[in-house]
Formats: structure tokens, sequence, C-alpha cells
DNA sequence: TAGATTGTTAATCGATTAACAATC
DNA sequence: TAGATTGTTAATCGATTAACAATC
């Protein structure tokens, strides 16, 4: 069947600026301003108002010449297109620091994931509760995600169990999962992973600061 | 001196892979690979072997016909062309969970980033040692960061005061800041920040998955 | 209406890829 | 030498931007 798979491929970049375009909306909408042109949402993100008109208009029509964008509205907009106009459900597994750290952070909540579950094999932490979340043993992973239907993971153990974690989750059924562990994880076609490093912004961020004071050592 | 101030502007697409392919080097190096082929590389960073290549191109000649890129030397001219072949001290503010995962973060020391001081104001933290570093007093960021010769700070505080410390490290002449807050946070231009929001990633993510379960339902 | 700003075109620019000669 | 793989060219592809007509 030669029919259109999607009336064109959305460009990859034009998916990524998407959450860029929707946490400057909301930062909007919460300050009380009512509209917003291209022009000023381009000084918010640094991306060129031509490009955010642009790539608004490869889901639709959301502005109003000679007055702008309505932020409330587009920001809606947005998250239908992401999908994030409803709640998804997120597993963390590992109740350490980053684990904890992911559960109290603010700003899933704003944009619609609610962490369900929280996993640890430490059988001191299984059973307390976390900022509302009760800590469920590792062992139960299948079970509980599949049960809840939650369909995102975050991978914040230690290195050396990562794989066996991700293994888990998968044969769980979850769609995606974060992995913020320095390990190599291998997942089915069917789950998308993304590798979080913080390092890689470091280094990417120390790359131009290198770059700049190389040059100012040099004549030119 | 017409020199070349450097033989073409690097593009910004190439500086985001070299930490991709450092991180794979350092992994095959310490498997005990001593050579890796673009193409093999290319497997494990999902980048297309010419362009690993072309990438490495800009920077001079690493491989060897027939055979390969030698994992440990490449590693090592890549993190001198980033800068990561000396110790980068970095200033965590915020011990709450996030600051305390990022202190224990493996991952920081394998690149040569040493957390070298961690803040907080909660008197209660301060003097206290957290993973082999003193907590100190926010009010000594300025005298500690300058004295130390700091370069890198990591904002791991809530929205609230985020602008307040990214204030004091700028002003402490901090270079880079990693902003893991939600606040937009305003800093000069001869800093370099960096915003991480955890969400942006799964929202990206969930774009994908939207698009792939919209369609399995849809006739086309 | 006059001013402003979108949606969209057309031109530019840069990144990606395939292919292959060079060479280990 | 034969096989393999780099470095590099040339072609393609896609993203970015400037400009402007449409229109609120």
């Amino acid at each position: 069947m030669p029919s259109v798979q999607q009336d064109q491929v959305t460009p990859h970049g034009v998916i990524e600026r998407l959450p860029l375009y929707l946490n400057s909306l909301i930062h909007l909408r919460n300050e009380g301003c009512g509209t917003v042109s291209s022009a000023r949402l381009s000084e918010l993100t640094e991306v060129n108002p031509a490009q955010i008109r642009r790539d608004l208009a490869h889901f639709g029509h959301f502005g109003l010449r000679g007055v702008g964008y309505d932020t409330g509205k587009l920001a809606r907009e947005i998250q239908q297109i992401i999908g994030a106009d409803r709640e998804q459900l997120v597993a963390v597994v590992g109740a350490g620091h980053l684990g904890c750290a992911m559960v109290q952070y603010d700003g899933l909540r704003t944009h619609g994931f609610v962490v369900d579950a929280l996993f640890d094999n430490d059988s001191d932490k299984i059973g307390t509760t976390i900022a509302g979340i009760v800590v469920s043993d590792v062992a139960d992973i299948e079970e509980i995600v599949a049960q809840r239907g939650i369909r995102f993971g975050v991978l914040a153990v230690p290195a050396d169990v990562a794989q066996a974690v991700a293994d888990r989750l998968c044969a769980a059924g979850i769609r995606a999962i974060i992995n913020y562990s320095t390990a190599f994880v291998v997942v089915p076609e069917t789950v998308a992973l993304h590798n979080t490093d913080p390092a890689r912004e470091l280094l990417h961020t120390l790359y131009y600061l290198t770059k700049s004071e190389g040059m100012a050592g040099a004549k030119r």
C-alpha cells in the first residue's frame, strides 16, 4: 500500500525545539503574558524567529497576523502535538540521590509526567516512602510496571546493574527508557532509549571554553 | 600576521558528537579493544561512518588506513581537542539530592571533572562532609570559587534562588554554568550557560512514542 | 486605515552521504 | 600482494534565513 505514512517527515530538529518553545510559553503564561510574537520568543529561546514560525507551520496555523501567538493556546497545541496533554506515568529505578532528585523534580510534574513507581534493591529502602512514593522491590518491576501501564522508565542505578534493570523494564512492556547511568545499555528496537550523560554536556561546554581561551593567548 | 584563526569554523554538530565518540572510545579501551574502525564506532554511536571520519578530519589524521583508529590514542586526541586532558574544577551549588548525585557521579571523574566545592545555605548541612567534600556556605561562593580558580558551576538549587546563585558564580569569575533548575537564568555573555531540563528529554522521546502509537491505530 | 506580525516562498547555507583513490 | 579502511571529493539532501505578501 503506497499511502503516505505521515504528511512529510517532520525534521528531527523541529521536534527537539518544540519542548523549548513549550517551556518558554508556559513561563510566559505563568507570568501573565497573554500573547507573544515570534520575535520575543526568539529572545527567550535563542532560535531565529523565522524558524520558530516555520517550525510551527509544520503542524498548523496557530498565530494571528499582526498580533502574535496566544501563549496558553499555543502551549496547549504543542502539548497536544507532543502528547504531553495527558498524564504520563514514569517508573524510576534506583532510590539513590539521583532517583530521589527525579521523584522530587517539579519540572516533570509541570509537563504531565507523574512518577508512579520507585524501585530499589536495598531492603532498608523497600517499603519506605520518598516524596509520597513507596519504594518497591526491583524484583517486582515486571508486575508493577505492566499492571499500572507505566510507559516511561528512568535508570538511576549503578552502571553494573543498568542492563539487567533495562531488560526487566523492557520485559514489563515499557516504551521508553532514559538512561542516567554511564553503562552502555542495549534494548529492543520497539523501546526508545535515551542516554543522558551529564558529562557530555560539560564536555561540550568545555570545548568552547578551551577554544576561546586558546585564542585569547594567540595573536588573533 | 595573516595566520589561520582556526581552519574553518568547526560545525556545531561536530562538537556535539566528539564527546559521544570519546565515551565509546574509552569504553572500548577499557574493554581491552586496541583498535576500532569507523564502521564499528558507527554501530556504537549511531553516527554514519563517513561522518565520523569527516568529523575527525576537522582536527587531523588520527587513523591508519587498512587498520582503523587506536582507541587509546584517539581518545587522548579528542580529550586534547576538547580540553579534557587536564583536570577541570567544578563547584556544585545545592547539597540536595541532585547536588549529591552530581558529587558522587563517576562519569564526571572519568572525563577529568573534579567537584572541588559544594555549597548550600542550610546551616545543618554546612560543615558536614558529603562524598569527601565539605559543604560550604553559599555566602562564601565568591571567595572560594575565585580562590581555587573553579571554572565550572552546577546549579542544583530550587528555581527561586537560581538567579541569585548564578549572579554570585558569575561575580566569582566562573566560566560556565550548567543549570539544572527550572528557572530562566540570565548571565553575562562571557559566561557559557547550559540549561539541562530532564523534562525536555522526556518530552522529546514522548513525541516519537505518541506518533508511533497514533499511527498504529490509524489507517495510514 | 496604519502598523504589526504571521505564514510562506525562494535563496543560501551547511551538513550528510556515497563513492573511491590513497595507502596501510 | 590482497584485503581493508582511511581521508577526501563530489553530489545530495535538508535546514536555516531573509524577504514579503497576506491579513489581523
